[in-house]
DNA sequence: AAGACGAAAGTGGTTGA
DNA sequence: TCAACAACTTTCGTCTT
């Protein structure tokens, strides 16, 4: 017997979202013109029902009803116990979601993909924190709003080496990939924290683009070269700011800087303007 | 003295035989 | 499965401001 023919499905994920009457289809298209955000489906709150119709027991002969009462009553077991877990999972998410400021949207994602992630039977032999921190550090990319991992592995209180491969464990598990990280997308968040102007930050950005354009930046970390270029514009725009203090805010090492800075600096022919600028 | 620089050795992940 | 490899980190001595 296959259960899933009756469970309703996330138009956009394929998760089982709630039971549902068997003769009757849920109209996602309404849904999708009134609000023009795809389904209102919560993935944060848990709603995975029994599908079997408990008269549709009686029709069948005793042996048959008998398994099938067992079966229910197993997957009811199951099903609340997995409910208990979501729910703190969701719990915890919340927490970390709220000290790294992410928004709703990303928390939903987050979620989704932790759902997933438990039907996958990706959480046993690994915790649970960690297994949701990757989902919300994976979510948070997905809609380009990237945290470091430190920040991530800090709010749910894992180190950052443990966060790493979870989350590549889970990208692989569940098909995930995603597109590099844009180094500009660290800019303003970084420039913020370093107090530094908006004329920075418009200058670092429009290095970023050249830096792109001149594939100076496939395989090297981004926050690296966000960092760097913050960096050269600072000292260009005369509110330098050191190394250090600039490392520490994108959790990378001056090392990093330093290389990026001077690829920088040699590629982009940038050494006159800032002799200029000094 | 603080900051920048660069070399050297180590880490952990990826890739390709 | 293992070795080579690239990027990054840690550490440290030296140069510059």
């Amino acid at each position: 017997m296959r259960i899933s023919k009756e469970e309703v499905y996330c138009p956009n994920c394929g998760i089982v979202v709630e039971d549902f009457p068997m003769d009757s289809k849920p109209d996602y298209k309404e849904d999708n013109e009134k609000t023009g955000y795809g389904s209102p489906v919560k993935h944060s709150t848990t709603s995975i029902g029994s599908v079997i119709k408990y008269t549709d027991l009686g029709k069948l002969d005793p042996k048959t009803r008998n398994n099938m009462s067992k079966l229910i009553q197993w997957t009811n077991k199951l099903n609340t116990a997995m409910e208990r877990n979501l729910n703190f999972a969701f719990g915890e998410l919340e927490k970390y979601a709220s000290i790294i400021h992410a928004p709703e949207q990303i928390k939903e994602e987050a979620s989704r993909i932790y759902r997933e992630a438990v039907q996958r039977n990706l959480v046993r032999g690994r915790s649970m924190e960690s297994i949701a921190a990757a989902c919300l550090y994976i979510a948070c990319k997905e809609f380009e709003s990237p945290r470091t991992l430190d920040e991530v592995a800090d709010s749910a209180g894992i180190n950052k080496k443990e966060l790493g491969r979870t989350c590549r464990f889970v990208m692989r598990e569940l098909d995930i990939s995603l597109a590099p990280v844009n180094p500009s997308s660290y800019i303003s968040k970084f420039a913020n924290k370093l107090n530094l102007s908006q004329k920075t930050q418009t200058d670092a950005v429009k290095i970023l683009e050249k830096a792109l354009k001149m594939d100076l930046t496939s395989g090297k970390s981004p926050q690296g070269t966000a960092a760097a270029a913050l960096y050269l514009c600072a000292l260009m725009n005369k509110e330098k700011r050191t190394q250090r203090e600039i490392a520490d805010t994108a959790s990378i090492t001056e090392v990093t800087i330093r290389n990026r800075y001077k690829e920088l600096l040699r590629e982009l022919n940038l050494r006159d303007r800032l002799r200029k600028n000094k």
